[in-house]
DNA sequence: GTCTATAAATCGATAGAC
DNA sequence: GTCTATCGATTTATAGAC
């Protein structure tokens, strides 16, 4: 069923024209999502902390994977922002150092929900299914790595996102304020990068 | 409810007299539970997997969360032996390579499930609820700072211990082997820690 | 947009035969 | 140890009134 014009429902960039009855929906599914893992969130759970019943959030989404493609929107979105940004710097050197500053940034601003998400097996099946979500991935790996695809940069790329998204989520960090936490973690990933690269 | 002199049964230490039914049960258990998380695991599909209808499964372990808390049981008791081993060490700097080392040959050889499951919403509230296995964390986590707890030593091992788990992981080193992976990310993350700490 | 009511499937869990 | 058969609760999802 092809549809030439007319790509704007499921791709990403931001200007998706949400109700806010849509809006309640996805922002109550993220923080259940985050806390239960979308398989252990039902649409009932979500019903409830909204304050309408099951049939009201059917209407606004019509099956569970919607809402997941939804939030996944939303959390990714942040991420496809970084990363244009990083990419228009004219070093690769310098659009690592701009990416990772903004990874860090998400990550801990939203550290209630975007390192658990990105690890929920259903998240991960949904990214890796639908192609716009997993280009958005690529584009941060390789600009991540800096430069050609090594073994070695595989392994450093793969480090500093685990360390960011892994760390913000960390018991040993949950007392620290976000500001502090935002600066230590960005002092630390930096002296990763320092020494060879 | 006070019990001196008998605490083998849901304590770690691993001489646990599993019948070969239940080693199935949790093989299987573990595996599914990697790739849907836990909660999208019922046990129909553990069933199905081993080959036996669902009141088999429930013969060996009565609920389901008796399953979960013998699954972390299996991934926890590699844990323990690494960081008791790390405990021996004459010095806390030598006690923390010897952990971290342990830590990434345990990380990688199971890199399948390890990941994951540490980060599952259910094995994260069985890992914070049952005593036994906090102990555990505490003392990795303990070993890990290698020195007084400040904020920067908190961040430090936090991303250390991220850093582990979710780069054996991450999509990006999935075609590495697992020598090959254990090597680099035994360098870099040694890297880590040469400067400051 | 939200409701009540309900269908069909699956969930965790149990009883009792073999 | 495994089976068949079943319970009650919950799940995703739909129909139709307001």
């Amino acid at each position: 069923m092809p549809q030439p014009a007319k790509s704007t429902a499921t791709s990403l960039p931001g200007s998706v024209p949400w109700t806010p009855a849509q809006t309640r929906v996805i922002e109550a599914a993220l923080a259940l999502f985050a806390e239960h893992g979308i398989s252990g969130t039902s649409l009932q759970m979500i019903a409830d902390a909204i304050g309408v019943t099951k049939a009201a959030v059917y209407h606004q989404y019509h099956t569970k994977d919607e809402i997941v493609l939804a939030v996944a929107e939303v959390v990714l979105a942040g991420l496809e922002a970084a990363v244009t940004a990083a990419e228009s710097e004219r070093s690769r050197a310098r659009a690592r150092e701009v990416l990772i500053a903004g990874m860090i940034d998400l990550a801990v601003e939203r550290r209630r929900w975007a390192g658990i998400l990105q690890r929920d097996p259903v998240m991960l099946r949904c990214l890796a299914e639908h192609e716009p979500f997993r280009l958005v991935m690529d584009r941060l790996n390789r600009t991540l790595m800096g430069g050609p695809t090594t073994d070695r940069s595989r392994v450093r790329a793969a480090m500093i996102a685990s360390t960011i998204a892994g760390t913000v989520i960390h018991p040993l960090v949950v007392d620290l304020d976000d500001s502090g936490l935002r600066s230590l973690l960005l002092n630390e990933v930096r002296r990763l990068l320092r020494r060879g690269g």
